[in-house]
RNA sequence: GCGCGGUUAGCUCAGUUGGUAGAGCAACCCGUUUACACCGGGAAGGUCGCAGGUUCGAGUCCUGCACCGCGCACCA
């Protein structure tokens, strides 16, 4: 036996390979396309999904560069001019609120406490830890993306992109600051958009009240403390029990507040729940807001920002808006003016990130407007640009039936509140300044660089993080330079992400896109599901179900996890993470290897070796192995990776180990046939492995006696 | 309330255009003069949630229902 080819004397070590391989490849330079030789075909792209820089890889992001690989590493053998581009997030609110968290806990001290400059230090350094712990991970999982091409959403050169296309849609009248009710995290002390919202069932108490003893119409609430915003009584317009009301205004003392409500009658009145009144409150509820503005009323507004009363007597002002509910009540009964109290289930708003209660406030903030009409590109409005292309299919969503979940989303989708009162971001590019020439008036000015003169101060929020993520496709190739990259690249051919995202970041890239380029950022959409714990539980911090993929690589290697994470896990569909199954994958690497010690130990045939894609005439064997490489071909070609890696494996254990080798140590003359062909199509099978397993196919490749080489992840593909 | 998905072997899940139901794991029997025990051979296991329909033929298409999960909306 050869010197190499000791090592297969012993069990398959993934510990000790992958390090090595991963180094290997990076050196070759054949990450980045610019590089690779033998190039035949048109581009390939992915931009890879960022990953937030809050800390560290979980096994969803695992599932994902997987998948992307697999797709990236195949298409590089085929020969096409193959760019994967990494890149980490700054996940504003996600990463401010977790260094936030540290501090305070550690020093006690708030971000007030140490200012801006002080506190985005800290962030920064937060966010460079996280970003190289999970670049060392993505490397150790061997996704092979170009790292000369790495970005990050919040440096340089997307600042520049943010800034241009701010400018461009405020130029553009898409962009515009309106003082409306938003959603409100009093935790995080910011805006969030509808998206950022998490319902929570829970159960809370309806209850059922006048305000005075004079007011003719009872209400229902479940937010006692709101009704002192109250401006109107709302009820509809055919409700016979209030018709005789409708247009009286009524003066009246409630809880110390003095309110001035007009009966109002508005077609979005249920006149089936409750009492068939709403008590008008628009300030605090966004359906309120809408009849206020249908109806001209005013909106005071009764609760600020850190969920306190700005109104009432000593017995209410300041209070916390929970204290207050129980105050009001608290009077209602003394006044004999609460008629019912009865337990509802209702869907409490959470914010995502911090997990507030959602308090409902008008501000002065930053919108996009989703339904204006753009004549650069047709007059079509944003929500039409997100909607045609895949309504003309020039992109395609796997699996197809999400895309009804899109065009659902879509057509609910209301104006984008992109303003953040957080620090770390891309700050809103617009400066005021109100001089005594402006006698004033403040003056307005939107550019991508501080204007000139004296004075002037720019706004102080940042930019909602999907906003910069909603450019990924293009920021990272260099828009709005036109860049060689932007020409080769772009529109790129797949993004593959997990479905909770595609309204967040899939539907805002097709948006900025179309927007701004005119063209669609990818032409397919892969969704991959979300990965469980073994019981089929989410993995979270919290219920500390999480399982380490770091960990997975280190006990049963990267090849193993990967195969595990991909084997029946068809698009679209959650799955679970079972050790039992990343197991049976390691073994199967020892299996692989062992099977190259035996097609290359004692084998006469291994020096007159010609390749498969030579002829063998008419071979039984060789004609089924060339229809099973077809067939995992046209699979991996349609998105279907779950059966691709089932079927290579099948086939290797099952019909290549289990009967070939088997019979190939028959000593008669059908033996020998088949010893003659056990290395051709042993040398096909290690290339289709390969984007599955890539660091013991890799290894293995190192070890075939074959003439003049390269590496295999730059092998050709079979050809059948 | 509207929408989407799921329901297939004990468990976890595949099943691409309708053509005799598949894999992995577990359990059962046999086997260690072996490339690999991180192994091999064998057998067992399913009225494909329920009820209709289309078809020569349905796990697959259509209709209805049940249960589970998810999304959106409502949440006065």
């Amino acid at each position: 036996m050869s010197e190499t080819n000791e090592k297969l004397l012993k069990p398959y070590n993934p510990q000790e390979t992958e390090s090595k391989i991963y180094k290997l490849w990076e050196e070759s330079g054949f990450f980045n396309p610019d590089n690779l030789p033998n190039v035949i075909k048109e581009s390939f792209t992915i931009i890879m999904p960022p990953p937030n820089v809050t800390g560290v890889l979980h096994m969803g992001h695992a599932l994902m560069l997987t998948i992307q690989d697999i797709m990236i590493r195949q298409k590089r053998m085929q020969g096409y001019k193959t760019l994967w581009l990494p890149g980490t997030d700054h996940a504003a609110i996600a990463t401010q609120a977790r260094v936030e968290k540290e501090v305070q806990k550690k020093e006690g001290k708030s971000r007030h406490d140490l200012g801006r400059e002080e506190m985005l230090k800290r962030i920064k350094t937060y966010a460079q830890e996280s970003h190289d712990t999970i670049t060392s991970q993505i490397r150790v999982m061997g996704s092979s993306c170009d790292w000369s091409r790495e970005a990050f959403t919040l440096d340089e050169k997307r600042n520049i992109a943010v800034n241009t296309m701010f400018k461009k849609m405020y130029d553009d009248g898409l962009i515009y600051r309106g003082n409306r009710i938003i959603n409100w995290d009093p935790k995080g002390q910011t805006t969030i958009s509808d998206d950022e919202i998490v319902y929570e069932e829970r159960t809370s108490k309806l209850y059922t009240f006048k305000y005075s003893k004079d007011f003719p119409i009872s209400i229902s609430t479940s937010r006692p403390e709101t009704k002192v915003g109250d401006v109107a009584v709302a009820v509809h317009p055919e409700d016979t029990r209030y018709i005789e009301f409708i247009g009286k205004e009524y003066d009246l003392e409630f809880c110390g507040v003095s309110l001035h409500i007009k009966i109002i009658a508005d077609k979005e009145v249920d006149p089936t729940f409750g009492t068939g009144a709403l008590g008008v409150t628009p300030a605090h509820s966004m359906i309120d807001w809408e009849i206020a503005d249908r109806h001209e009323l005013s909106r005071p507004q009764v609760i600020n920002e850190y969920s306190k009363m700005t109104v009432g007597g000593e017995n209410l002002l300041n209070k916390k808006t929970t204290e207050a509910r129980e105050i009001i009540v608290e009077w209602l009964r003394e006044q004999n003016l609460l008629e019912k109290e009865e337990e509802i289930k209702q869907n409490i708003s959470t914010a995502e990130r911090t997990g507030g209660i959602i308090e409902p406030l008008p501000k002065l903030q930053w919108f996009i407007n989703v339904n204006k009409s753009i004549p650069e590109r047709g007059n079509k409005t944003l929500k039409e640009l997100m909607r045609d292309p895949l309504e003309k299919e020039e992109i395609k969503i796997i699996p197809e039936y999400f895309s009804k979940t899109y065009f659902h989303w879509i057509d609910n989708l209301r104006d984008w509140c992109i303003s953040r009162q957080i620090w770390y971001g891309h700050r809103i590019p617009v400066w005021y300044r109100s001089t005594s020439l402006t006698a004033g008036k403040e003056e307005i000015y939107c550019g991508t660089e501080a204007p000139q003169g004296e004075g002037w101060k720019q706004d102080e929020d940042t930019l909602d993080t999907w906003f910069s993520s909603g450019m990924w496709t293009f920021s990272t190739l260099g828009w709005p330079e036109k860049t060689k990259d932007m020409e080769t690249y772009h529109p790129t051919d797949v993004i593959e992400t997990g479905y909770e995202i595609l309204f967040f970041w899939v539907a805002r890239m097709i948006m900025m896109s179309e927007y701004a380029l005119g063209e669609i950022p990818f032409k397919n959409i892969y969704l991959n599901g979300t990965v469980r714990d073994s019981k089929g539980q989410k993995m979270s911090k919290s219920l500390g179900n999480g399982v380490d993929p770091i960990e997975i690589s280190q006990k049963y290697g990267s090849d193993a996890g990967r195969m595990a994470l991909i084997v029946g896990t068809a698009p679209g569909t959650d799955s679970k993470v079972d050790e039992n199954k990343i197991k049976g994958y390691k073994n199967f690497a020892n299996k692989i290897w062992n099977i190259t010690r035996f097609v290359l130990d004692n084998n006469p045939y291994v020096g007159q070796m010609v390749p498969l894609c030579q002829t063998y005439g008419e071979n039984k064997i060789v004609n089924e192995f060339n229809d099973i490489t077809k067939d995992i071909t046209n699979d991996m070609e349609n998105y279907r990776f779950h059966l691709a890696s089932e079927k290579i494996y099948h086939y290797i254990w099952h019909k290549f180990a289990d009967e070939l080798i088997e019979e190939s140590k028959k000593d008669n003359e059908e033996g020998q046939q088949i010893k003659k062909i056990l290395l051709p199509i042993w040398i096909d099978c290690i290339k289709i492995l390969h984007p599955f397993m890539p660091f013991v196919t890799e290894e293995i490749w190192s070890m075939m006696p074959i003439e003049s080489k390269n590496l295999l992840m730059i092998e050709k593909w079979p050809n059948v």
